[in-house]
DNA sequence: TGACTCTATGTCAAATACGACATAGTCTAT
DNA sequence: ATAGACTATGTCGTATTTGACATAGAGTCA
């Protein structure tokens, strides 16, 4: 595992704890994991572009402002399913969610 | 909505109900749906490529047979994260979960 | 400063997805 | 036709994910 994608994925809150336990992730879930993270910036971006508060965004969703920050942030309680769902309903195509899956986050490590 | 969407949706148990009660699926939640569908086809060819009963498939995801067979079916009570999940299991990358989610299921429609 | 807008975080009951099990179907070989 | 291997389907108790709410933080303006 590279440093650089340690240091993204901690930058992004997702590490477990010390540097050994992050270790346990397996290659599998820490690439579903960067998969969550770069649908998440995805979704602010589309947010953003569309000029769109949380709370307004939650309003098209059925949703609520608390449950947007979340997914904005990747919190581990959002799934994989609603990110893409809210992307699609934000007007992503499904080559762009493609392509957001398979690329990684758009910010890439520092 | 193209009648030949309707039917490589209902062919795989999708059908809600009458084509009327179809036709209350939304855009976004279609896509949804074949983005499954297509996930769930490239998962049974992985699995076959590298000769592997649903049972060994299952043991190696913590899972059980009954879940891999409705992962292949995309079963509604399936999530998308499942089924990348377990293709990454299987082997895929990234970019080609990103490749199949963008380009719908590998069989067309008849 | 305080009021206002937007976003982040924690918690909870309800909804949904999960693995497991039982059992039914399907196919192949003998 | 029976057996055996594989896959499909239905159900159940539990675990995870959900929207909702409360509340805290961050930023802006007067």
């Amino acid at each position: 595992m590279k440093k650089a994608r340690y240091d993204r994925l901690k930058q992004a809150g997702w590490t477990v704890g010390t540097t050994a336990e992050f270790l346990d992730l397996t290659e599998e879930e820490a690439a579903l994991i960067e998969m969550k993270l770069a649908l998440a910036h995805s979704l602010r971006e589309h947010r953003d572009a569309q000029h769109l508060t949380q709370e307004q965004l939650a309003k098209m969703l059925g949703s609520s402002q608390s449950r947007v920050a979340k997914m904005e942030a990747a919190d581990p309680s959002v799934s994989m399913e609603l990110l893409v769902r809210s992307l699609l309903m934000l007007g992503a195509t499904r080559k762009e969610v493609g392509r957001v899956m398979a690329r990684g986050p758009a910010v890439p490590a520092a």
